[in-house]
DNA sequence: TTGTACGCGTTATCAT
DNA sequence: ATGATAACGCGTACAA
């Protein structure tokens, strides 16, 4: 790459051209207010004629301080249906813009190598604030991403108990009012389509989902549950769901899954073997791609509020919201709304 | 927020540790070869003790380049089931991290703000290159990225023939050859779903229908059209086009898309008609996203190497393969692949 | 209101 | 093999 071309137009080109010094050239672009208008003119003029643009990195050295932000995502990210990645990015990324930010991205994968990348960027002055949507803090040789000194904002995931402000949704309250409204309208034995065990989104979702069987009076034992693999394998989740579904002699009457993916793989399953949907069974997914309106029947699913979410952590990282970026008062919490589609009727027995 | 922290260890300190000079400290960090394995170590365990991570934009500053890349993508981007652009991402930053890079991501809307936004990027010595998603180069006031001081690189679209090195896939021969097998199935009556009319990738997949159509000795008739819409509403024009297709008198028996979220609304949109498919249709589409595998009939797609080609892009702008970097011999070509699924037959009659 | 002079933290040149 | 020193391009006290 030959990007080490010292050519363009430096300040002091622009100060010698309207005949100023280099100094009040500074002023003139960052403070406009604080030079004389007539001087202002004859600045803007020469820096335009010159096409001068202000080299970034003498001014954050000389400020001590970047205006790059970065996004820590889970290094093997997952390309089924789900647009929750990207939707963030570029919510977080169009807030940033508006606010004079960049961002960067990092992808924290398992090797050292990557987390000493990540760290570097955090304690070498590279990034001036950090958003993580990963599951893991990296660290490395003593330094952890907790200790820069840099402000770090967790997304999708509660990281407030460890000190770190975040932003996250109701997952819990609103698995709980889906199966609610599916207890209501008549089912008493629930699939549950689990993403990796332990994981942050999966307790919480079950949780909910158990929360309302037993306020319905219902055993623990309504809810069945299968998958358990990495939300990598979310499609083949709903494939063994399937399967798992025809062996059952009690058959559930309708699916909770927690990715989008899990519940298209399932129901094209399902129908496969002769299953009808939501005749035979209900379901009901998560993260609500806008693929779901498309699916057949159409997906109901409990949509998430990516693009405000993506804002939310946007604006408390740059400190446009400061009196609300503390961890102590616990999570940020965002409401995910169900929205209702065809995949979703009453049992009739 | 509050990264204006200027704390942290500097060269200085570590030097004053091991008990050397900065120059020396700067060599060992660098250059470990040229300096004394005993002075060396003793650096490295003075640095590791401090915690030292060298300042990023300090070194950026004195060597006169970045070791940031940017990528600038539409500045709208479509969330249906495509995963085209985080895919590339994802390939992209992996690349550039195992390079010691890192990936600054640009969206480039249709206001001044953005693109000066860019433009600053380049000309400010943030970034030492870019990648281009977008389908047009941001320019502002005499300034285009054309001529930014670092080498531009196109990816998913051919601008070598305005002098930038382009990294594309075969769209027109992939569909002429999907479209050829369609022929020797007995297919004689086409349904093109159009994204965008005059988008690069609509001309050449387009191009390509017709060129098998034309060669099979076909009309240039046989190939009706639908869409149109940009790629935002791809699911509507997939819907539309269902429509369409009812109430043509003598129907396409294949339909083409030009992406899986079309593709994926006709199938659904039509077998609520009362279509089969693929009995009453074929249909293929375009991206082959993970999803085509478990739709209803598993969807036949033109699969696209997104890992290949961000892989490839970002070698070339690095100049790891510096000899192919060279506009003047056309686009680097990768090809696309057909998959096929159910949801092709042939036709019986 | 404008100019002078210094320093941000590192690398590279030169001399030792 | 190592050390002293001068830049890199800009911002900001301070003085004028």
């Amino acid at each position: 790459m030959s990007g080490d071309d010292n050519s363009g137009p430096l300040m002091a080109d622009v100060a010698r051209l309207a005949g100023v010094a280099i100094s009040t050239v500074s002023r003139a672009l960052a403070n406009p207010g604080r030079v004389n208008e007539k001087t202002r003119a004859k600045i803007d003029a020469a820096a335009k004629q010159l096409g001068y643009t202000p080299n970034a990195m003498a001014r954050g050295l000389r400020v001590g301080k970047s205006n790059v932000v970065m996004i820590v995502l889970p290094g093997s990210l997952y390309y089924g249906t789900s647009q929750v990645i990207p939707q963030v990015l570029e919510s977080i990324n169009r807030t940033l813009m508006q606010n004079g930010y960049n961002l960067m991205i990092a992808n924290l994968d398992r090797d050292e190598k990557s987390e000493r990348h990540i760290l570097d960027l955090a304690f070498g002055g590279t990034v001036c604030g950090a958003i993580v949507l990963s599951s893991t803090l990296p660290e490395d040789g003593g330094r952890s991403l907790a200790d820069a000194p840099i402000p770090v904002v967790a997304l999708l995931q509660d990281l407030s108990n460890v000190g770190i402000p975040s932003v996250v949704t109701n997952d819990r309250e609103a698995v709980r009012e889906a199966t609610a409204d599916l207890i209501a309208l008549g089912h008493r034995r629930f699939l549950y389509l689990a993403g990796p065990y332990g994981n942050y989104h999966d307790v919480e979702r079950y949780a909910g989902a158990l929360e309302a069987v037993l306020a319905a009076g219902l055993p623990e034992e309504a809810i069945l549950r299968s998958g358990g693999l990495d939300y990598r394998h979310s499609f083949q989740i709903g494939v063994e769901a399937a399967e798992f579904f025809a062996r059952q002699r009690d058959k559930p009457t309708a699916v909770i899954a927690t990715s989008d993916d899990m519940a298209i793989s399932f129901m094209s399953s399902a129908q496969e073997k002769g299953y009808r949907i939501p005749d035979d069974v209900s379901i009901v997914s998560f993260d609500g791609s806008p693929v779901c309106a498309h699916c057949s029947p159409t997906l109901s699913a409990i949509q998430q509020p990516m693009e405000e979410m993506g804002e939310r952590a946007a604006l408390m990282l740059i400190g446009y919201d400061g009196a609300v970026c503390d961890a102590t008062q616990g999570p940020i919490v965002i409401s995910s709304k169900l929205v209702r589609r065809k995949s979703i009727a009453g049992v009739a027995r």
